[in-house]
DNA sequence: ATTAGCACTCACCTTAATAGAGTGCTAACA
DNA sequence: TGTTAGCACTCTATTAAGGTGAGTGCTAAT
């Protein structure tokens, strides 16, 4: 059954509501506030065949309708007007700060910090995937007689540089051999795929080298294990607090608990999905804890590839028009950001 | 007035009691869970004289009897018996684990998360404190044509390796003049003096040197600005939620949003102090928010100095004579490990 | 000094009564 | 035939009332 306008244009002034109020929408108040030009009794007629099609439900027999995760999708895929806001100058005067960061790390922290400001929801920030990126140089140099430097530098502009100590009898020729052979082999490989090779087959190759070689070789080896992958940034957890649907405190609860799990946030955040934004409403989650949510994700880039993602979670509730733009304009700032940085 | 023994004897078991059960103790199930000797009637009036004190306090009228902050702080000070627990070889045994961490990041992560779950409190640490510590060492070297790599060593044993660009005409050699420069007039001095100290008088001196030393400058300086202070590490905010005490919604929230104050917790922990322990009781906290909670803080070293805090935070109704235990564990612990990473 | 006895207090739970918002259905209307 | 007014009905939320029980303070006996 194909919904015609007059169901669509209920629907979205249902949705239009309930996520402003929070509260059960019903015909007569529906009818007043957005003269939609019909009587509440034509408006309860056409809620019961959008009930019916499974888009709004009511949380119990006398009162109003609130959206379903179904309707949502199709306010969100068909309905949603995405909201220009005259914040727009307000985000791009604080974020000018972004580019003021030196440590990536900052960076993602404030990223998130203002996400969240702008949305009054919790944000996720996922630091660009260290072991997926793939190595674009490796330095190695003498700093003094007892200790080297080797300098990871990879595609999505992240740069490791641990400090090791050697044998003296290994010289700076030697390294710079090294570091050459190491370069030929490696660069424009992804960092997990190096670490499988150091470790493995590769150690008959670097036979030919000084046999101080092998005490330096474990040291680079644990150096890019150690190169944490998924760095993950949150704030404004405790805005659930603002959301009369998680003032039971049990599920006030689980949502902060789901928030510690970070090995299952940034399955959720990185399972995959084509367009610009991802949208996972309610029960489209996978994860079970997180069926109470909704999240709106965003890639952000650098070569014109994707290596991290900003995310925003809160009810299902949510005002995805203004979070969708939030997340638009953020991303754009990212990516020049770190454009301006490499 | 001064407690007499049976007085104290009967503060001690409402408090051992109370910890248990977060339920108000009343004098005829002390009488008899505690074999006092004493009946419910004499214990009646031993109570009101202890209510009269402040020891102890009454929710109201018709109910039983909880400590109050004076009440624990005397069980505290006088009463409690730590508990040397059978899990001390569950504690070694995971924090072995400790030594393998690299990064001292990870590893006071990892600390934190071992304290909480230990504890079932809210744990936190507090990172060595850059800016307070002491420069130990300067290293500057050229790695390529156009990078130079700094060290700075400081006597937390912290190592921070930053890497700039530099035109191409400033030697290797010049760079070692400097850095004995830099080492001669710095060595010793806390980081942040070094800071100010490079951002002022200090230029006129820097004259005698190659001009394209002025570009390198600025990014030492920045470079000594970003050694981030106070990094902070919380775990297991939610145990919040096992305490009856925050089963009131605006309780727990006002707990989670102090806990994303890092400002402030840092203020709290690193509040001066003399003794092993630092124990904070509720009221006794300087901070409005932190009221209803109480704060365990050990020290943890290097070179015989105290660089940073572990704490855990909980209920005034806290196992203190537990959390103690654990914390004198694991600070050692740190303290070993920390000795033998360096 | 200690204890048994007893009246009293107050939080908590259950039940009942009431108000109010919103619905579905029917019948009238354009 | 689609729309609307009217009305009985449903269900939640709120308030009030009554009952229960743990625990106290006081008094008098030991």
């Amino acid at each position: 059954m194909k919904l015609n306008d007059r169901k669509m244009m209920i629907l979205q002034a249902i949705v239009t509501d309930y996520i402003e109020s929070a509260e059960p929408v019903g015909s007569r108040s529906l009818s007043k506030k957005y003269n939609l030009g019909i009587s509440p009794a034509t408006i309860r007629n056409e809620m019961a065949d959008l009930e019916e099609l499974g888009f709004i439900k009511q949380p119990h027999t006398s009162a109003g309708r609130i959206p379903s995760d179904k309707g949502y999708r199709l306010y969100v895929d068909q309905l949603m007007k995405i909201k220009k806001t005259a914040d727009k100058n307000r985000i791009r005067l604080k974020t000018e700060l972004l580019r003021q960061y030196n440590e990536l790390e900052q960076m993602l922290q404030y990223t998130s910090k203002l996400l969240s400001e702008f949305t009054n929801y919790t944000s996720i920030v996922l630091a660009p995937q260290v072991k997926k990126s793939r190595l674009k140089e490796i330095k190695l140099a003498r700093i003094d007689k007892e200790n080297m430097l080797a300098v990871f530098v990879t595609n999505t502009g992240l740069i490791q540089n641990p400090i090791f100590r050697v044998p003296p009898e290994l010289t700076g020729d030697e390294l710079e051999k090294i570091a050459n052979f190491l370069n030929e082999k490696f660069v424009g490989m992804p960092l997990e795929e190096i670490e499988n090779r150091l470790a493995g087959t590769l150690k008959e190759e670097l036979e030919i080298f000084h046999s101080a070689v092998h005490a330096v070789m474990p040291e680079l080896f644990h150096a890019l294990e150690q190169m944490s992958d998924m760095g993950l940034y949150l704030s404004g957890t405790t805005n659930i607090f603002n959301f009369p649907e998680f003032s039971d405190l049990s599920k006030a609860r689980d949502f902060l608990t789901l928030m510690e799990e970070k090995q299952v946030i940034s399955q959720l955040i990185t399972d995959p999905g084509g367009g610009q934004f991802k949208i996972s409403i309610g029960s489209e989650n996978l994860i079970q804890k997180a069926q109470d949510c909704s999240i709106v994700t965003a890639s952000y880039h650098m070569d014109n590839q994707t290596v991290g993602w900003l995310s925003v979670i809160g009810p299902t509730r949510m005002d995805y028009a203004h979070v969708i733009d939030v997340l638009d304009q953020m991303s754009q700032l990212m990516d020049q950001a770190l454009k301006d940085k490499s």
